[in-house]
DNA sequence: CGCCTCGTTGACTGAATTCAAACCCTGTGG
DNA sequence: CCACAGGGTTTGAATTCAGTCAACGAGGCG
């Protein structure tokens, strides 16, 4: 696994520290791994103990079935944290969907975190719940806006948005095979909703509409 | 909303608090209020401040879309712990599903009670993601027996399982509607892996079966 | 006892998957 | 500079699993 180490890096704007981050100013700052893409960053079974803020780059947490169908159960992006876990074991699979810069903040045996950890925790909480809507009561468009939408806001609002991660990716997100992702990207695209610069750069044209599609 | 309040009660050994509840027992008991079947315990939007263990009944977790659609994210049962979020204001609807007692523990301003509450919290979001699994991924009788596995886990293992939930509710949970979760159980009768006692129990005829569907 | 809700069963429909083929970027090497 | 791979993506046709609509059955409560 390729992963070394540098100092720190400037960000855009929207992706500086949020207010969650901001939680861990007081902790001391830690040198940035770097992930190449497609590369492990820990593996289900593995021991955690450890979490991790990205500085560029993006993440997808996923799970496995035995047959090999997968499950991302979320993408992080610049700014975000994750990583951390109720039991010394990772559940889940983490892997850099791109070249990626993440700082690890290992926890110490002696050292309390859990007054920092628990907004990022709930937010986390409160993230996967409403994907869960999305997963068991929505349809394929509605699955895709209801995407599209958190990633603009994610990217602060923005009319065009990046995606660092293939339809491979946002099937397994959504729930959905790269057919059908494909099929409803050319479906929003033909009714003038969103108009595709490039596979991974997408322009919003009708920001309302995908926000009603998505609830 | 009928709610009153009374003291302590014995609970069945299963039930007793778990690990995670342990973490509350250095805080002072609270008195406990009656929720009647159905009858709501908190609404998406309605100022947060409290968290929840329940000393008998069960409890639904849901979020609802603008045309009904409704996603139950958790049923909480005796012992469990709910009700804590990111913000100020709740993200969800809670609400009795049957005659339920809940202990309500009050977010008073000065005390600090992340220690407590971060592992309550990080287990509801190892819950939650393993679920998106579920809706994401798995077919109907898959999703089923992933549910079945998970009751018989909470109820202590033993061969005899108490639904607490309508079947309207399953299905809400498991992404499905009532007549597929209706021909799933009858599927699972006729193959002999469960036996319908009455409409809210059912007997693990074939545990390690159901477990293989579950994944 | 009879109502009324909840659950089951059946026939049909439809949205998403599967299987298959074509297309198109993006990087490589001649 | 252009031809050529080769992966990822798009499009098409056929299939299938779960949903919808509708009728029937069973359990619980007044």
């Amino acid at each position: 696994m390729y992963a070394h180490t540098t100092s720190k890096i400037a960000l855009p704007s929207h992706l500086q520290p949020s207010s969650l981050s901001a939680a861990l100013d007081s902790v001391p700052l830690q040198p940035v791994s770097f992930f190449s893409a497609g590369t492990e960053i820990y593996a289900q079974g593995e021991k955690a103990g450890a979490f991790y803020q990205i500085e560029f780059g993006a993440v997808r947490i996923y799970r496995l079935l035995a047959d090999g169908r997968r499950q991302i159960s979320a993408f992080h992006l610049a700014g975000e944290t994750f990583g951390f876990e109720a039991d010394t074991t990772h559940h889940f699979f983490a892997e850099a969907i791109n070249a990626t810069g993440v700082r690890v903040f290992r926890l110490t045996a002696g050292a309390d975190m859990s007054r920092q950890l628990l907004p990022l925790a709930l937010k986390g909480l409160t993230r996967a719940q409403e994907h869960l809507l999305v997963l068991g009561r929505q349809n394929a468009i509605e699955r895709v806006a209801a995407f599209l939408v958190d990633m603009v806001e994610r990217q602060g609002g923005l009319r065009q948005v990046e995606l660092p991660m293939s339809r491979m990716d946002i099937g397994d997100y959504l729930g959905l095979t790269i057919e059908t992702v494909s099929r409803v990207f050319t479906r929003l695209k033909d009714n003038g909703v969103i108009r595709l610069l490039n596979l991974r750069s997408i322009e919003i044209l009708k920001q309302d509409v995908l926000q009603d599609m998505g609830e």
